[in-house]
DNA sequence: TTTT
DNA sequence: TTTT
């Protein structure tokens, strides 16, 4: 997992809308969610309040994404922590189209914080662990040995089936599943 | 402003006490606080979940203080972002202490979080400096205007005098009112 | 400049071209920067090393983008922190189109970085406003003038005391004082 | 690894001394380092530059100790993302004392940045993966002990399957496949 | 103790 | 389009 260079985005803000959660034919989840956060400040010609919204693509992989969509909801606060991720794609007429997404992987921390409308108050913050690309790797966490086992599968779910499950999902049928 | 290096602390957090506020000669808000971040994780040999959580002694400075100060109390969970400093002192033994301690200062980011024992639910973004007043004119950036007159004494609070009397404060005023 | 949210971006990269420089009517400058960050893994099927680089559009205000412009070249190795903005446009056929670019502004942060193709070794962090030490200069904020106009140039290098003065320094002296 | 809180710290300085590199009982590498962050300023009242230095103990564990060990230097630029943790001793005068770190374990980030005295320009970006299970580890490094003894050796390069697999990568063919 |  |  060497690589030159960091790309790093951290966001605190709200849900617009339920979280949109779907799987890979390999039963990896992945939620969309789409995170406001504004900015206030004093017009200096009006002197009045002004403020601006912006709006964040956020796509979460793997454990993360099946507790978003089971403790996320519209309002929701929470924080993020993932990378900038631009993809192309065609529309109907064939245009080119490009989206930048935040991608909130294995390597991401999601953090739920209180008093969203729909969200539990207080909050965990959940680290994936391990990098996008050790999917492999991880797949093995916890299976053989003493140490550590039940470390990775226990965080991540269910007897090491998920973090496999969700790296085969990706590899295998990236291109199939998901839109970008 | 040129510096070498970035020294960057990002806290989600919630206070174990209320904030302890004091003011310097010139009037200058200093507000002490402490925050418990905390993790917890599977024992990879009892398989029990254990948690460890770590304080953090935050210091703010200047409107951001006063804002802590009125709205942030016991349990409120906040997000701060700072920088590390580490201060020297003599304890009554005349033995030599280091304490380190997050600055929140006029580069700083203080954002209220919901839910919170006593905190307000929601809660505002701060930040000390410059900033969002000029974010109207990034949006028109070139089209000038008078605007952002008056930008940073707003942000800071009444007639421009909180920065300064800060200001004055620390380069003043430093050695005898604050104890690092 | 309250805000409800945090969004910001880090990112540490390489540029693909020398910067584009371009001022607003008021003698803003405003830097566009492509910067690439890269991550390498090893495929899980093939044992390959794998690679794949993200391209960043960053957009820099004010005496940054000033800074950008004469230090920055195709290959410089820098830091970037700013907040992601997407921004809708039409092309020529009148398709709306978006585009989400990195905002380096006055809350943002750049620091060259040693080692680029074109970047000289060292470097030094240049955070657009203030920092605590600079509580004097800030002191004069919006106090007098029209400053500020034009986004950033007065923020950063008019005739005022406060932060022009610091800035003074680094475009009059800069290429005296600052070895890179 | 639930968590309730962000402990987050981004560092981007020179080492003052080379690498101090040590071993747990089990193998598990463990470096220290000294990394020096300043800041410049023009003094309001003498008009002179001043400059700040602050000096950051950083322990970085586990397969990134071995790459710092390896390839930092006194004078070396480095990128470092870890968390705050204060642990307690006492002197030979029985006095408690304590320390901040900033901790890089598996969840923390290194990347080596040109330009450094003694560093390689260029560099790459380490990344540890996987996370808190490890914190209790983190308690006991180098002292051994039952728990983690070895640090993060099993995680990261004992005999499992999943990261060590990755790590042998990086342990086996460093030299030839990295070019730094 | 670094770096500029 | 960069970098390694």
């Amino acid at each position: 997992m060497a690589s030159r260079g960091i790309n790093k985005v951290i966001l605190v803000g709200n849900l617009g809308n339920d979280p949109e959660i779907r799987y890979t034919a390999n039963g990896g989840a992945i939620a969309n969610l789409s995170i406001a956060t504004s900015e206030q400040w004093k017009d200096r010609n009006s002197g009045e309040m002004r403020e601006k919204t912006e709006w964040h693509r956020v796509v979460i992989f793997g454990k993360l994404a099946e507790i978003a969509g089971e403790y996320l909801r519209k309002g929701s606060q929470v924080y993020l922590e993932g990378k900038l991720q631009t993809r192309k794609w065609q529309d109907q007429q064939g245009q080119d189209k490009y989206t930048t997404e935040v991608i909130v992987d294995i390597n991401g921390v999601m953090q739920m914080l209180g008093g969203g409308a729909g969200g539990r108050s207080g909050g965990d913050n959940y680290q994936q662990q391990s990098s996008q690309q050790n999917y492999g790797q991880q797949q093995n966490y916890g299976q053989q040995g003493q140490q550590n086992q039940g470390g990775f599968n226990q965080n991540q779910g269910g007897g090491q089936q998920s973090a496999p499950q969700q790296d085969s999902g990706f590899s295998d049928n990236f291109d199939d599943d998901i839109p970008f």
